[in-house]
DNA sequence: CATGCTTTTGACATTCATTTTCAGTTATTT
DNA sequence: AAATAACTGAAAATGAATGTCAAAAGCATG
């Protein structure tokens, strides 16, 4: 699995002309380390951690690779921060949004997937992504 | 139309204690005058053209009470700017966004919706609001 | 309509996430 | 090893949005 995705990111750099750097493979093994949704900042503190040398733009500029690459997908909620999240090949998914404790509940509905491409179609447009957040608050934070 | 919106943010003014300044009255004109989907910075260059006194920060201020009034809805798209559009009492839309030119579509599909309020129901999740966007071409820019 | 209290305004400063710059470093090719 | 080009990180810049605060304006009252 991580290997596979170390893969997919050499592949990718290899197609692009990039070089493999200690940066981006330090960074590539703490993003994959984490769990979903990570925000920039916050990944930045746990590559500081262990590598203090890393800086700030680098975390930026690497991440927007991950995601040309097909690693990673940008989120962005209303909170002002870019999130990122792990791509699972063929797979898509949307999410629910606790306003409450931030949490996020993932879901998949193939009925809604199916309606936007029908929409899209009717207007003859052609989809590159969406993106569907339903904000409120999570069973926990109803009480 | 735009009496009625007036009105209404009258008594929402008057149910909050605000006050009625011309600065209001002015930045509602426009903001009325305009079409779907205005950046605050292109309200505010409008609105400077006629009222060159006015700042952004009250340009700022008083979209979010027409926000809170229910007379316009915030939208954040992919350009990192806040807009704002009408809100037509009692209807609901989501958007196609053109990456190519930035024009919008808009569309309604009550089965979205309907199913966006099962799945939040199978999660015991209290819907507050939501965004269904889909980026990508349309016919125009699509040849 | 003068007074006093409170809200509002706008210039300016500030914040915060992200991007740009650029000189020094590093990877790759020869 | 030298040449070339890409990459990095510190610091500065950006840009949208918000906070500050003294002056101005609205509104209630006598
Ligand atoms: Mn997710
Ligand atoms: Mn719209
Ligand atoms: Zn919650
Ligand atoms: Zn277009």
């Amino acid at each position: 699995m991580i290997l596979e995705k170390k893969k997919i990111f050499n592949d990718f750099a290899a197609s692009k002309g990039l070089r493999s750097t200690r940066q981006r493979d330090i960074i590539l093994d703490i993003f994959l380390s984490t769990h979903q949704h990570v925000s920039v900042e916050e990944l930045y503190l746990k590559i500081k951690a262990s590598n203090p040398g890393i800086g700030h733009a680098t975390v930026y500029r690497t991440l927007k690779l991950f995601s040309e690459a097909g690693l990673a997908r940008e989120i962005l909620l209303h909170d002002g921060q870019t999130r990122y999240e792990h791509v699972v090949a063929g797979e898509h998914h949307d999410h629910l949004v606790c306003t409450g404790c931030n949490s996020i509940i993932e879901f998949e509905d193939e009925t809604i997937e199916n309606l936007q491409k029908d929409i899209a179609a009717r207007h003859g447009f052609l989809i590159k992504n969406h993106k569907l957040e339903i904000y409120g608050l999570c069973a926990a934070c109803r009480q």
